[in-house]
DNA sequence: TCTGGGGTCCTAGGACCC
DNA sequence: TCTGGGGTCCTAGGACCC
């Protein structure tokens, strides 16, 4: 039924993990940068007749302010608040200057948003650290924070996993510190909402509460395979380990990014397909200038619309290799747009990348001082693509015909690479794509090439 | 007074391949 | 010739987070 005492705790034994959350963040900028806001109602969001709220300052937050909430049902319930549009360069910046002060306490930060983080003590070549050691650590912390932010405060919680320091950051807002002791982790859940833990949303509560669960000891009393069958495979069995506590899941910078994508909420419904298709292609070269600004390309290209009843479709495309054009992004947009269903008008309309992995993007033809070395072959384009992969890939009419090869390149400061390209003729003038033909093989290039292990790059014949 | 914008992860079904 | 299991890729949608 419950859990075996061996599986119960993490795997640290000290409270090394930090988490940091900077209090009312958005807000505490602009009552930094504006004196006369200090000590006043400060809400942060959009603006607009459909805005929501961002950060609301704690002042606000009596009048019952959220975030998430509509800026319309804010201003009822505060009005003498100052509702302020983001100013997320400003925030970057403070940003950047919060987390170096952590990178200076510890190599390994984790930033989950521009004003959260996870630092690993351990990482520091710190151990045998008690509950006061981490205390003095964390208000240290804080106050190299406060200094370099321009008076901002933190609040940080500590604990032997992730999820303890996040819950502990929580109970002390604002400008607290709270270090759970080893140990006594799984106690401290016990009493607590099932929705303390992230991933449980209204959903997931909802589940649980019907099979009886309302607090964090119900679960950790729960049969892992119950939960299973109540919330699925993969969230059934997280939560079980999360909830006895058992959470091992290591701190880890640099991220990366899985998708870009740019999204807009209209003030009144758009109903009109040409000006779409124009804000379509506005946001393609968005998106197109994101990628390529962090050397970047993505293969699916999708198109997100959301109806006047908030009911929201998506429609996407994969190409036969990665681009970060701003016209193949847009023209695939726009196709999908087509395909979508917009009557009685879109309220949203949103375009992203994704499928960024193991890809470089370049140009070869204007960039590479190798370029007169790669061959290229052209071949006429067929009449039907050979299979659903390239059907994204070839644009239908537009295309006259394609080229392809193999050969080498130059990233751009990223050593050499053996690539597969392509090239679409359209009207437009050409596209170009390619893809890293060795992953294995670029990851060694890249990586300075220590890794002596031969790529796998054999054909899989038949192995049945 | 309805519900932002940027993401991540998971599920499920179908196509396709071996 | 029929049946099938496993794996991967793609698409669409949903839950969730800050």
């Amino acid at each position: 039924m419950s859990v075996p005492p061996g599986r119960l705790g993490s795997v640290r034994t000290d409270p090394s993990v930090l988490h940091v959350d900077l209090d009312a963040f958005f807000a505490a900028v602009e009552q930094r940068d504006k004196p006369s806001l200090r000590g006043k109602a400060v809400v942060v969001g959009g603006i607009g007749l459909r805005g929501v709220v961002s950060t609301a300052s704690y002042e606000a937050r009596k009048y019952g302010v959220r975030s998430a909430m509509s800026t319309a049902e804010a201003r009822s319930r505060c009005p003498h608040a100052a509702y302020l549009g983001p100013r997320f360069e400003v925030y970057r910046e403070v940003s950047k200057a919060v987390m170096a002060q952590m990178r200076a306490l510890s190599p390994l930060v984790e930033p989950l948003s521009l004003d959260e983080a996870f630092v690993d003590l351990a990482a520091a070549g710190l151990s045998n650290l008690t509950v006061d050691d981490v205390e003095a650590i964390a208000n240290d912390l804080k106050a190299a924070i406060k200094e370099a932010s321009g008076g901002l405060t933190a609040s940080v919680g500590a604990g032997t996993s992730k999820l303890i320091a996040k819950i502990a950051s929580d109970l002390d807002k604002p400008d607290g510190v709270v270090v759970v002791p080893a140990g006594t982790e799984a106690e401290f859940l016990a009493p607590m909402q099932v929705t303390v833990i992230p991933g449980v949303g209204p959903a997931t509560a909802q589940r649980l509460s019907m099979a009886g669960v309302r607090t964090v000891g119900d679960l950790q009393q729960l049969d892992q395979d119950e939960l299973i069958r109540q919330v699925g495979s993969a969230h059934g069995s997280s939560l079980h380990r999360l909830a006895t506590a058992s959470d091992d899941r290591p701190v880890v910078s640099d991220r990366e990014t899985k998708s870009v994508s740019v999204e807009d909420t209209f003030e009144t419904d758009i109903i009109d397909r040409a000006l779409l298709a124009a804000i379509g292609d506005r946001m393609a070269q968005q998106v197109s200038q994101r990628l390529q600004k962090a050397q970047l390309s993505g293969r699916t290209v999708t198109v997100k619309t959301r109806m006047h009843d908030f009911t929201t479709h998506t429609r996407s495309s994969t190409l036969a290799g990665p681009t970060d054009d701003p016209r193949v992004i847009g023209r695939m947009a726009r196709r999908l747009l087509e395909d979508s269903d917009i009557s009685g008008g879109i309220r949203l309309l949103g375009v992203g990348v994704s499928s960024l992995a193991d890809w470089i993007q370049d140009d070869l033809f204007t960039e590479s001082e190798h370029a007169a070395e790669i061959p290229v072959e052209v071949i006429e384009l067929p009449d039907r693509p050979r299979d659903r992969r390239s059907a994204g890939y070839y644009p239908g009419q537009d295309v006259v015909h394609t080229e392809h090869g193999e050969g080498w390149v130059w990233g751009s400061g990223r050593g050499l690479v053996t690539v597969r390209f392509e090239t679409a003729l359209t009207p437009a003038g050409p596209v170009r794509t390619f893809a890293v033909t060795d992953p294995e093989l670029t990851k060694r290039a890249l990586s300075g090439g220590e890794d002596d292990k031969p790529g796998e790059t054999g054909q899989d014949g038949p192995n049945d």
